[in-house]
DNA sequence: GTTGACCTTAGAGTTGTCTCTAAGCTTATA
DNA sequence: TATAAGCTTAGAGACAACTCTAAGGTCAAC
């Protein structure tokens, strides 16, 4: 039976962290010590680090919740909504690259055409677009 | 000289969100009829439209500031400080890209491995890759 | 028996960008 | 003149995922 810190240490994150994820039903102690003191036991250790391991795929900690109730009775669900979730995940994903990718595109294009130099901003073409609403039309990037 | 619904509607922003440009300093109304509603003039609606162009880029807040005290006083200021600021936001977006891009990875390589059907999910490849700490270090996508 | 590390709780604060509310004043229209 | 639309302010609420604080109890080591 590990303490919140083993526990932390184990799986790497902090006790804060924890206690956190358990408020929001992701984690839990089975037991308590006497004094009150959370301890984990095998189990809870294997779901920390499901947690953890989902945590760093990037899913969110509702997505989580939602994985967890499947795991904990697999039988009940089908193997479908887990990849539901996921796939919902990987659109997500997918829709904020492409936000990413327009923005990338916009902000090379704007140091492309700007020397950058020590002289003073006056003609800075970078300002000039941004005045000027934005890249033109005419070139665009797509 | 236009009232912060005029302003709003020509801009595409929401009263609201003028507001609260305000007084984070981007925004500003130079006059106030007698009754305290703001007005906006031409100079006012310019730099309104900055923000909104700097925004639609990506910038934040912050870097829209920043921008926006150099646009101020393009004079006594250079070049490269514009440039800075933008190299910055490029980086973070790259840093963000290639962040969505692991989680892309992993996320396709989930459902690739698991066909998602109607049956129970005892078996569901995604919940023995969460189980077993991610995915396996022979054959991972790099 | 004291120090210091660790544990407990409830709850507030952080970050960024809005979004909304309440309560009341102003302006335009019918 | 009545009504509705629009404006004002300060301040609260939303979101996600932490992060920290205060005030105190517990435990191991020396």
């Amino acid at each position: 039976m590990l303490k919140i810190s083993e526990l932390a240490g184990r799986i790497g994150l902090s006790a804060h962290t924890i206690r956190f994820y358990e408020k929001h039903g992701l984690i839990e102690a089975s037991e308590r010590s006497e004094s009150g003191y959370r301890l984990y036991n095998a189990a809870d250790v294997n779901r920390a680090e499901f947690v953890k391991t989902a945590r760093n795929i990037g899913f969110s900690l509702e997505d989580i919740a939602q994985l967890l109730s499947i795991r904990l009775d697999r039988s009940s669900h089908s193997c479908q909504e887990v990849t539901d979730i996921t796939r919902n995940k990987l659109h997500e994903v997918n829709r904020k690259m492409a936000e990413l990718e327009a923005m990338q595109k916009v902000l090379s294009r704007l140091l492309d055409n700007c020397d950058g130099g020590l002289e003073n901003a006056t003609h800075c073409s970078i300002l000039e677009v941004l005045d000027n609403g934005g890249l033109a039309t005419t070139g665009r990037v797509n």
